[in-house]
DNA sequence: TTTTATCTAGATCTAAAGATTGATAACAAA
DNA sequence: TTTGTTATCAATCTTTAGATCTAGATAAAA
């Protein structure tokens, strides 16, 4: 830990471009730092996977705009090979959705080709001490999007009411094991009632939440805050 | 629009806190200012809104953590007036759950109590001007819980391949209506293929998700990044 | 050209789902 | 006490769902 304070070890940097007159741009300005060593460069996605797993860096610099393999899915890859690397994002534009997608994955930075290097390097040197650093303006745009995603959905569920409130705690019990694709005797095992008790709650469940079969009872469970989902869901 | 550049009219603001020296302390600064104008103050979020539809302010400092209603509800109530009054949370602790929470139903800016006044002016400004305002650190928190939403979630689905990728286009086109809720009839009807064809599309479904019936196929679907729900998800 | 994958569809069958009606018991509220 | 809600169950019936086997047409790949 700490590595960038011990005077000995260089923060090992692996950068990613496909513009290869941007990368040499990029390894000059940070061979300048004396703390930073630029170890490999690539022009694409998956060399890039390579020299990580080859070079173990501390920090990769990825552009997210390649051809081919896209940086998106490069992140994802370096992310999963759970060798602790950091990934700064870098592109040209500051879309939300691809800063929202970048952060999401797992990026620990994200900044603009268009940002002055000393930003540059400062993002590099707050993401080494382990913090996650967006320029404000990009962290602006990115809760913007985020807050978007957020009151799109209760706009949408604020103006019928969640029916979910009037099933009575046997009925959610059922409904409960139905999002859990259980048959009817599969309910009447696990409740200790028989079959036929079974349909006349599921029955009412259809009626209150004026739905026509199970599957349709499971997806307005679902849509509209059912236990069951405990984590973030986000489309790809 | 840019009120705040509008030399003629201060920046109108309620407090609220359940702390009545605290509150005073914040007006005291905050009259300091000559472009803002602390025009209420409420100990309570039921008083706190009502100020709110009375005076329609422009900025609401609310802390979180009261007795009663809480103010993260109370946020929500007058996000859901549609004043466009612009919210910043104030608490005392840097609870990553709190600030995610507060963020996601739309406050503006969230900061500490034990933060220096500068501060807090700039927030008022940064928001007054249609920005997000997160103190570094605060972000820095946000985003280690965000990413850890989406990590749980990678980590639990990465140990099993996405099934879903084994699916013809017409399978996918099948499942899509199945996860809709529509029958065999209604898929037969919209595909223009009859009912047999599609219980032989359904059955090829099932062997390949490896499930038993409609509601497990949905659910496989929905839980394994099916397309279908656009918008992000949370549990309460 | 043969093979393979995909989409289509019929026939047949069993099992499960769903609708409907009626009934008993417990309990709480009016 | 009566009324309403909830939970339980039976009997009966119709409709879907689902399994299985077979098979023709097409298009791409080997």
């Amino acid at each position: 830990m700490r590595r960038n304070m011990d005077y000995n070890k260089k923060t090992k940097i692996i950068l990613v471009d496909d513009n290869f007159d941007h990368l040499l741009g990029i390894r000059e300005l940070l061979n300048l730092e004396t703390n930073f060593e630029v170890i490999a460069t690539a022009t694409n996605a998956n060399i890039a996977i390579n020299l990580v797993k080859k070079y173990q860096p501390d920090i990769v610099l990825m552009d997210i705009n390649m051809p081919e393999k896209d940086g998106l899915s490069a992140i994802t890859e370096i992310e999963h090979l759970n060798l602790g690397v950091k990934i700064i994002s870098l592109t040209g534009y500051d879309d939300p959705d691809l800063i929202f997608r970048a952060m999401k994955i797992g990026a620990k930075g994200y900044i603009l080709k268009t940002m002055a290097s000393a930003q540059l390097i400062y993002a590099i040197e707050e993401v080494m001490q382990g913090k996650i650093y967006l320029p404000a303006g990009l962290s602006s745009r990115f809760f913007e999007y985020f807050q978007k995603s957020f009151k799109d959905e209760s706009v949408s569920n604020q103006n019928q009411e969640n029916l979910l409130q009037y099933l009575t705690q046997r009925e959610d019990e059922v409904l409960e094991l139905l999002t859990q694709g259980v048959t009817y005797k599969g309910v009447a095992r696990q409740l200790f009632i028989s079959e036929t008790t079974v349909k006349t709650h599921v029955n009412n469940i259809f009626q209150k939440l004026q739905v026509n079969d199970r599957t349709q009872a499971v997806l307005y469970a679902l849509n509209n805050g059912f236990k069951n989902r405990k984590k973030l869901k986000m489309a790809i």
